[in-house]
DNA sequence: CTGATCTACAACCATTTGGTTGTACGTTAT
DNA sequence: ATAACGTACAACCAAATGGTTGTAGATCAG
């Protein structure tokens, strides 16, 4: 997934990857440090293969990154992914920043008819 | 939905809601004007009650809020809502950070034994 | 009063999601 | 070579999601 100039889908992937504690929770290990999938299946009370598919969630919303190290999948933290969410927000922020201009405006507008 | 001291459900109620172009679009909207259910209804090739709905997922996540006004129901959006998932993000970037932080440590530490 | 408008909500349907178990295959260790 | 380990993937299931239509209650306009 290309992380800049994100279209629909793709930020429909990052938000709804972020929908699910479980997958916080791995984005925030494999953050600080590395697991392969066995390694984070072992921390969840849930199937080796749920655990295999958050992952798969994650890695299509580019949150993370597999890295084959011999029969081992290495699960790493993507920044790029993140920083893609961030932006967005701060494009809403943004709005609100427009909304707040206007409305100063409106307020300091020289009054014509009364 | 308290907005601060979210708990895993509410953060899933907002990344759940933004997973949506239809209601990441409204919360647009209603960020810099004035809508009615209806008035927003009219903006998207779906039915009323479908957008109702999306109305109904943004209010449960605080992301927008209604007000009755004669027949119609006004829809604004809640800054409230947009700060806390923004706090969050930044929390993952603070984790990144740290991580950053450690690696730098790891690097500068002094050599003991080769 | 009557009709049009706005909203709410139930019932239904197809698809997606989050979980399961089972099977197969490459890799490591004994 | 064989057993154990790590992964991938298919098939299945229940619940949630995103949409529909239909019905009913308020409110506003003529």
């Amino acid at each position: 997934m290309v992380v800049d100039q994100l279209d629909d889908t793709g930020i429909d992937r990052l938000f709804q990857a972020l929908a699910d504690p479980t997958r916080r929770d791995i984005v925030r290990r494999v953050t600080l440090g590395e697991y392969s999938v066995s390694g984070l299946a072992a921390l969840y009370a849930m199937s080796f293969a749920a655990v295999q598919k958050h992952v798969a969630v994650l890695e299509r919303a580019s949150l993370v990154s597999k890295e084959k190290r011999g029969r081992e999948q290495i699960v790493r933290g993507n920044h790029e992914g993140l920083q893609s969410v961030r932006r967005l927000l701060d494009e809403y922020e943004e709005i609100w920043r427009q909304r707040a201009a206007r409305i100063a405006d409106i307020l300091a507008e020289e009054p014509k008819n009364n």
